[in-house]
DNA sequence: ATATTAATTCACCAATGAGTGCAACACGAT
DNA sequence: ATCGTGTTGCACTCATTGGTGAATTAATAT
């Protein structure tokens, strides 16, 4: 149910969809989609809460990935796969669509989209490189603000495609994303590898 | 009048300003509107190609701004002035506003978006530093692809307030803003000052 | 003064879409 | 069989909004 109309909500925008629409997706009436799921900011609130906690649940899985077991000599490849990583998640078709949806519902829901800016993925998982590094050895990174460099590294990693598809709601081809995100480790790692 | 629909765009976005508002605000009424500047979606684009307009006007000033008398005693100092105007000039309130209302109508109006994802601020200026460096000296900065190396510049020093900004519709104080642009061009010259 | 042009007023149409009321209906449990 | 719960179908209200028609009034030129 909720699927039906985040299917639609994403497509479509909030202003676009209409209950009708949404009922006719999920297979219902829209009579009973109102004796059921309430009325249509209900609806869109869910939806959204639904697909927020399961873009954190992403958002903690990067984080374990590249954490688990880091060394010094597997800090390079380590990051070079959590850019990949992360830019191709925050650049799933879904995943922008959600944002464009957001911003474009933003003066109806401020609430609902401070619950994801709250936890973005990239706000979330951009904690990894650093966050995670001083927490466990204090120096496989050296960053006197480890949350502005997560913030760099994230957006250098992402931050072109991510704005271009945001705009224009194309995405680029996997292998463009790959190798800018290689791009922007490399400059990540330029200034924030370790001596030596 | 321009300024008048303009106004309320940015503020209401499209599907939330009604002609008659826009003539309100104008001083008119609905029908001299309609009698003389076409319908919604005419005045709607007039609008956009005009402030794209402009963008692009403050873009190639920047640009300018940058690169006349440009040398290697004064790169470092020039990148950090360039990254700090191009941040507070991509955060500016109207920037970030017309940024999210293109957004939230760019399943209607694709074309208007194109034409300023096209030209947009960031996508201009962001050729400057490397752009304008090669085809002057070829050795102030050494980036293999300027293009890419432009882009970088260009999120790391606005990428992070610009997502918020778009998410929340809320902007960052200046001083922020401009700590943050610093430090995205200490990064980016990491990488890419020239050696020695 | 008068003719012409443009702007105002106000009523109106048509379409859309959220949300409701209600009677008929299916169907599982007892 | 029948009772109750939930579902359907459909008509309906109500509010919004883009856009138009036509008569009336203001302004401007000659």
């Amino acid at each position: 149910m909720l699927t039906a109309s985040r299917t639609l909500f994403l497509r479509h925008g909030y202003a676009g969809t209409t209950m009708e629409d949404v009922a006719a997706e999920a297979g219902l009436t829209k009579r009973t989609l109102y004796s059921n799921y309430g009325d249509k900011d209900t609806l869109f609130r869910q939806m959204v809460d639904d697909t927020v906690a399961y873009a954190a649940s992403f958002a903690r899985e990067l984080h374990d990935e590249f954490a688990s077991g880091l060394t010094h000599a597997t800090l390079a490849a380590r990051l070079d796969a959590l850019g990949v990583r992360l830019a191709l998640g925050i650049l799933r078709p879904e995943v922008v669509a959600l944002r464009r949806m957001l911003i474009g519902a933003s003066r109806d829901f401020p609430r609902s989209v401070a619950s994801i800016s709250g936890r973005a993925p990239d706000r979330c998982c951009a904690r990894s490189p650093t966050g995670s590094a001083r927490s466990r050895s204090g120096d496989f990174l050296r960053a006197r603000d480890p949350q502005r460099a997560a913030a760099q590294f994230a957006y250098l990693v992402a931050g072109e495609h991510l704005d271009f598809a945001l705009m224009t709601g194309e995405l680029p081809a996997r292998e463009v994303v790959e190798a800018t995100a290689r791009e922007g480790v490399a400059t990540f790692l330029a200034r924030y590898a370790p001596p030596g």
